[in-house]
DNA sequence: CGTTACCTTGACGTAAACGTAAGCTTGTGG
DNA sequence: CCACAAGCTTACGTTTACGTCAAGGTAACG
């Protein structure tokens, strides 16, 4: 599989090796990635066996990319919108793609368009919730002024 | 594009007026409940038995009350915001009392201001999502538009 | 050289949220 | 009266998203 960079227009130089010092933490091992992110090893591993991330080996052990990172962060993200992996990992390959084919291209083009849409539905969505909520609490507060005057609090 | 208007009972039975029914559809059938709000049948028995719904009985059978479907309605828009049922029932609590005592309305109350947070937070950052979408479908877009131009194909 | 500390790959367990199939009740119509 | 549709309960199956051992590799430390 041709590999593909981000799009992104990253600054920073990749320092590859650079000794045994404090990281250029471009690669993150394992439990680095655990402390930064607040998942677990386990779930890094799960992720990995859904093709979610691809870490590279150094030997036995998985080291954390920088795109590895990022796709994380979207999964995480995804994840707190009710996304399914499969799901994300749709939306993943749309982050994605830097060079595909022009078919490949707009097919990925219009999913991305899709989840757009989606994506604003559910913020008019949250927004309804939210008005409505605030206007609940609202109530609340009034009633709870209500008991306060007829019931001074102890 | 869910729902259509409001479906016709099919039941032989257009009576208009039928005993000591003063209500007019303030309860629904398990089966008008599915087919109103696209749920199975299933599910609406395992909501209840998680104390999310509580449809009156009928004898043996279920007659699901407005109520009811208010609370159906928010935790179908839960769900597509990635919350729990459990979590779910918590915020059904709030929007339901009408009369409890200071205490537990103060909690309530206290409960739902996390939610608000909660929500609000997810919007920022549903926005912020909808944002890096955006900018990367139209880095798509150029892109298409690029290739379209060196290679007007078909 | 042994111990410790991580890391690895299975493999099985689990909670949530239903699906599905079996079998019992009930009302309604031919 | 009997069949049949609709509901009901009970209970086991399924999928998703990991948790939790078990068994073993490897590098560094003392």
């Amino acid at each position: 599989m041709p590999d593909s960079s981000l799009p992104m227009p990253k600054s920073p130089t990749p320092d590859p090796e650079k000794s045994e010092s404090p990281a250029p933490d471009s690669l993150m091992t394992i439990r680095e990635m655990v402390e930064t992110y607040g998942v677990t090893a386990r779930t890094l591993r799960f992720y990995e066996a859904k093709e979610l991330l691809a870490p590279i080996r150094e030997g036995q052990k998985r080291l954390f990319t920088r795109r590895d990172r990022a796709r994380l962060k979207l999964i995480l993200q995804g994840k707190r919108f009710g996304f399914s992996l499969e799901e994300i990992r749709q939306l993943l390959d749309l982050y994605d793609m830097g060079d595909q084919q022009k078919t490949q291209l707009r097919a990925t083009y219009e999913l991305g368009q899709r989840h757009l849409a989606n994506l604003k539905a559910k913020r008019d969505e949250l927004d309804a919730a939210i008005a409505d909520l605030t206007e609940q609490l609202e109530w609340g507060a009034r009633k709870l002024a209500e008991l306060e005057a007829r019931n001074p609090a102890k």
